[in-house]
DNA sequence: TGACGAAATTGGAACGTTCCAATTATGAAA
DNA sequence: TTTCATAATTGGAACGTTCCAATTTCGTCA
């Protein structure tokens, strides 16, 4: 049971040639010549010989490891955006460390310090609710390619990745005026975070535009999760001039209004319009189908991976902030299917 | 913007020490006078030093990495499972490499080779399907530490984390039994995997308990998804005498069941007794809450996270099959609610 | 046959750490 | 003082690779 590591040296001696050729023939050299690349080959075989990828990033000072720091992996959206990530990395001969804060701003200096000296050669972060341009300083300062993805953090020096949460809102918005409904409630979210504060402006902005009135007690935050959605539209349906239909802040949120208007014997997409947020891959399936702001958590996965291999790839870092379009995908749970029923037979 | 790397020689330098005084405070040593550490601190404080782990492993021949493989992160049982494994995995100051593998045979090779040349020192895999014991070969030769979660594989000589998927089954079969089912539909799942297999068996033996008969009609296999819960429901309504609940293969097919008996105007959890399998965190708070086998992927994650590091301490691989309870918990999709208040009628 | 450029191969230094054996400093006992 | 044990510090080798400059081999042409 003597694991004894088999080197590059011990190919070497195996085949008859010198470390340095090995090596070559290891990154695939055309200095060397055929033959010599066949029997190298098969004492690597032979031997069972795996590469030391620690080894050669010393010397290089360079390695195919990238970082991915998400906030909440229990959140099908930033599982499906790490897919996404995964996906590219991989195909381009990375591996990714991926760390879950939990929204815990300790945790994630202590990951993003452990990554660093693991030696990652990028980072993909979506930050903890709360983290300060502060927080990432020493970590931009290192000169290290980072992209922010879903929140942006105000005065960071870093390249950002999020979608157009205003015009995704608005979008909602106006849909919901046009099929008629008068009150409109925005439902869930933490009120302190970027992501709220623009999609609820986005809601707000729509309102105005449409010459209606807003009504701070229509805007109601909660935990941006299934049971937060409960809860809010709990305390929506208490109101004297209850909404007709509702934003809310995430699909999750989403969700968990229509099991809270089910509970009230209310039928989302019947008796009550809702929309989503981020499209989720349930949103599709669900019944009824989610009408929500389509964000494709894994094609942002996947955009971000590629701008900062790319920036890894360029070695300057040259900050660039993507905002990603958005539309709305107009399923059941809004009700247009309902109001279209309707008028025909009217 | 160049960026030299700060090293141990420098920070040596700079606290007037050589680096072997550098190395020893590093790794918290006792040796050193409590004066020269405080140097030392500061000197690195000072000149932004990193630790390179690599350089350190490469010497130690030990790194602080394990790897984690999952067959589908979409799947939120997954993205559980890795956030569980990530905790206790950080607290043990690890760090994760985390490989998504979409259940593909090629890109699980893929990945679990690219760890081992990355030097993790411990995997956590759950297998992608179709997945045979030459596939591991390999990894296991090699000596590093290995333990399957959630599939195991017949003959492979190594840990496993299994729940107890015929028990589970049985339970859930017996309870529906009890509340007065005659004609229970197993629904869900793909056919050629271990686990549906274990559940499937714990099905029928539950049944051929009770002394009911079992037919293959009413074994209905799918996508182990909402989509595939959706179709699979159907087609059991398709059925000449159709069946009046459901054990469902996971949670992710009994919320597509759901979803499908909603769509034929049947509500779940009234017209219909419908159980998940997982626990998976939606289960609560969906509408109506799902009866489920809990299997707290969370905690399985940790067990697992715990178990591989144990054997990373130990050096020595003696692989443990550990097959993790499982419990019935009763919410009202069964419709067990339903039938109380009938009861309290009667 | 010699010379020459191109092709192929090579030894050694370097990457940043840890470990070992050896050295030096410190303080207490003689 | 000297002596000794103990505490603290240290230089150098080693880990497995890559890179550079140098060398050897080869085929071709004069």
């Amino acid at each position: 049971m003597v694991k004894e590591r088999v080197t590059v040296i011990d190919i070497a001696h195996a085949a008859g040639v010198s470390k340095s050729t090995v090596s070559l023939v290891l990154q695939g050299s055309s200095l060397v010549n055929e033959a010599t690349r066949a029997k190298v080959n098969a004492a690597i075989r032979d031997l069972g010989y795996v590469y030391n990828r620690g080894a050669a990033n010393l010397r290089q000072a360079k390695s195919k490891i990238i970082g991915i720091v998400v906030n909440d992996l229990t959140n099908s959206f930033f599982a499906e955006l790490a897919v996404g990530v995964d996906a590219v990395v991989q195909s381009a001969g990375f591996v990714q460390f991926l760390a879950n804060t939990g929204e815990k701003i300790e945790r994630q200096r202590e990951v993003v310090a452990s990554m660093r000296e693991h030696g990652v050669s990028g980072l993909i972060v979506s930050p903890a609710r709360g983290t300060e341009v502060a927080d990432l300083a020493p970590l931009v300062d290192s000169g290290i390619p980072v992209v922010l993805v879903v929140r942006d953090i105000a005065g960071a020096d870093v390249s950002s990745l999020i979608s157009d949460n205003h015009a995704g809102a608005m979008a909602a918005v106006r849909h919901l005026i046009e099929r008629g409904h008068q009150r409109i409630a925005f439902l869930g979210g933490f009120p302190d975070t970027a992501v709220f504060e623009a999609r609820m402006r986005g809601y707000r902005d729509a309102l105005i535009e449409a010459g209606m009135p807003t009504s701070e007690s229509l805007i109601i935050g909660s935990a941006p999760s299934r049971a937060g959605g409960v809860t809010a539209v709990e305390q929506a349906m208490m109101l004297a001039d209850r909404p007709t239909a509702a934003l809310c802040f995430n699909d999750a949120v989403a969700f968990g209004v229509c099991d809270g208007l089910r509970a009230r014997r209310l039928e989302p997409g019947v008796d009550f319009a809702v929309i989503g947020f981020d499209d989720v891959i349930e949103a599709k399936t669900a019944v009824p189908a989610l009408t929500t702001v389509s964000v494709d958590p894994q094609g942002m996965g996947q955009r971000a991976a590629e701008l900062l291999l790319k920036q890894i790839k360029a070695g300057k870092v040259e900050p660039e902030a993507i905002v990603g379009s958005v539309r709305l995908v107009v399923r059941q749970s809004c009700g247009a299917a309902v109001e279209r029923k309707r008028e025909a037979l009217a």
